[in-house]
DNA sequence: TATTCGTGGCT
DNA sequence: TAGCCAAGAAT
């Protein structure tokens, strides 16, 4: 389909986008590959206005893949402060040693590249293609996939995982020029960011409202309930605890620390009170710590030196 | 294919 | 308030 396709919905996703747009630092014409990279995988399941802040220092502090290659991984981890999933700044930092080893210290530029990068996948891989150099490539997140399903395929939410009919119908929507391409899965995603949201979308001001076939079949439920993610009491929830006393910790915390009573220990856990007060006070099972702690040290966030934990040097 | 993996704002 | 959900990747 291509270019003889709807091009009514790219010239009025596209013109939305136009007007619409946030001011996004990454999206500067003189943000490097690198501060592309960065943003994507920071922005992976996380909002944007976490992202914001914690970009920025990024990029000041390691404004090229080389600077942070130069670093332990444990300072990446460090850094990456309280945004999520620690691992995936344990990949960035992996990602930009890859960079430097692999290719000449530059951002390669196609998705086959870009993908064989630690923490890239599918999806990344496209973005970066596309927002840091302009390729046509077949982006598809949350937002977008959303979207078609909203507006192509009639129904509330996409499947629980993507699929091939998808990927399919995304290509068949994107526009055969580089450039109006590259517009429009920015203006896709922003559409589903901002418009189309998961919950209590904003169809009155939805430049494509008209065309909608969702709305045009009245809004039907979603077919299925998507499954919660459970936090209180998981596994996952000691181990963000744990992360927290490991980046503020400057010498490796003894496993008595995440094991006892603070008041049992009989000496001040000097600078790391508050994270590891916040750890006990979650009161988990022995066996639930034992597993968190062996899962980080398994997963390279965490390693044991002089008999402590730490972040990885 | 289904799970696992953080965090915090929003409703 | 308790649950929903966010520019996914790896296994």
């Amino acid at each position: 389909m291509g270019g003889s396709g709807p091009v009514h919905l790219h010239s009025g996703i596209n013109g939305w986008f136009a007007e619409t747009a946030r001011d996004l630092p990454w999206r500067e014409p003189d943000c490097s590959p690198w501060g592309v990279l960065v943003s994507e995988i920071m922005l992976q399941q996380t909002p944007v206005v976490r992202v914001l802040p914690v970009w920025r220092e990024w990029l000041e502090r390691w404004p090229s893949p080389a600077d942070l290659a130069a670093e332990p991984a444990g300072e990446a981890v460090r850094h990456w402060g309280r945004l999520g999933y620690p691992r995936r700044a344990l990949r960035l930092h992996a990602a930009a040693v890859a960079i430097g080893r692999d290719h000449g210290g530059q951002v390669p530029d196609t998705y086959t590249e870009l993908l064989n990068l630690p923490g890239v996948g599918s999806y990344t891989a496209a973005a970066v293609a596309a927002f840091a150099f302009g390729r046509r490539e077949t982006v598809v997140d949350t937002n977008i996939r959303r979207v078609h399903a909203r507006l192509i395929s009639g129904v509330a939410l996409p499947s629980p995982s993507l699929t091939a009919a998808e990927m399919r119908l995304a290509a068949e929507l994107l526009p055969d020029d580089d450039g109006t391409s590259v517009r429009w899965n920015a203006a896709v995603m922003e559409l589903g960011a901002l418009v189309c949201t998961a919950r209590a979308p904003k169809c009155s001001v939805c430049p494509v409202r008209d065309s909608c076939a969702w709305l045009a079949a009245g809004e039907p439920p979603p077919s299925y309930v998507p499954k919660g993610q459970a936090w209180h009491g998981t596994d996952r929830q000691v181990r963000g605890a744990v992360m927290a006393v490991l980046r503020v910790a400057d010498t490796p915390v003894p496993p008595e620390m995440f094991t006892q009573e603070p008041a049992d220990l009989g000496f001040a856990p000097e600078g790391i009170g508050v994270p590891l007060a916040a750890l006990h006070r979650l009161n988990s099972a022995p066996e639930q710590l034992e597993r968190a702690l062996a899962g980080l040290l398994s997963d390279g966030l965490a390693e044991l030196q002089q008999g402590g934990y730490r972040l990885p040097a």
